[in-house]
DNA sequence: TCAATATCTCAAGAGTTATTGATTTATTGA
DNA sequence: TCAATAAATCAATAACTCTTGAGATATTGA
């Protein structure tokens, strides 16, 4: 993840639609969602509207899609999420762990549910 | 840290000029840095530019600004920063720890320099 | 009070982004 | 092959964002 790549991601993730789209297809699974059912859950959208946005998304790296018969399945694209949070965390540690240390606390707390398994 | 917030959030760092600012202010720490500076760093931005860059940054929630006798000086806003990642994963998570755990991983490693002060 | 310094505000214009509606392409099943 | 379905593309337009340059405001020291 460069800065280049961090500011698409930005701005992909910047607009109300697609910022919806994101958490909707990372609620989703990695299994993804056709472009048809995130339309109809982005109040009805358009498809040329959806298109738009979903490209836009893909080229940003956020998603990613696959033709499945008729249907175009999107998905998340959950390293580029990740990569994301360590470029702007990357920047934060310079010199000042005090600004991540709260956010690792709170990622910690979400994702590691109370267990052990900290050498996963 | 609501979705109108981060999309604001979002919207701030998706300019080059403006996520540069925000890197350079969070290496800069918490003192912060006066706009004249800020501007000379961005290859010598004009003020009008700057001001602009910097209210809008202000706006969003990720940095704050203080004045010193004839300068005004600006800082990240560290929880700010946290939180917007706290607002990324909290969505990441719903479900699929898988996505924020390498994020996690990275974070821990850039803000726990190698030693048992998990305490703090 | 005056000049110098630091920054902000404002208006205009260029460039970018999002939406709409019409059309096109790809896939499937009859 | 034909009709139906799913989604992408295209052109036009409205809305927003960024930059520039001129001028205004706030602070300091002489």
């Amino acid at each position: 993840m460069d800065e280049k790549q961090a500011l698409s991601a930005f701005a992909a993730l910047s607009q109300e639609t697609r910022l919806r789209i994101v958490r909707l297809l990372v609620t989703a699974g990695p299994e993804g969602m056709p472009a048809g059912a995130i339309g109809e859950a982005m109040d009805g959208a358009s498809s040329s509207r959806m298109s738009f946005h979903l490209s836009h998304l893909e080229q940003s790296g956020l998603v990613a899609s696959r033709r499945e018969g008729r249907s175009i399945i999107y998905s998340a694209a959950y390293p580029a999420l990740s990569g994301l949070i360590e470029f702007l965390m990357r920047d934060c540690c310079q010199g000042h762990p005090e600004v991540c240390t709260p956010a690792v606390a709170a990622l910690a707390a979400c994702c590691v549910p109370a267990k052990d398994n900290a050498h996963a």
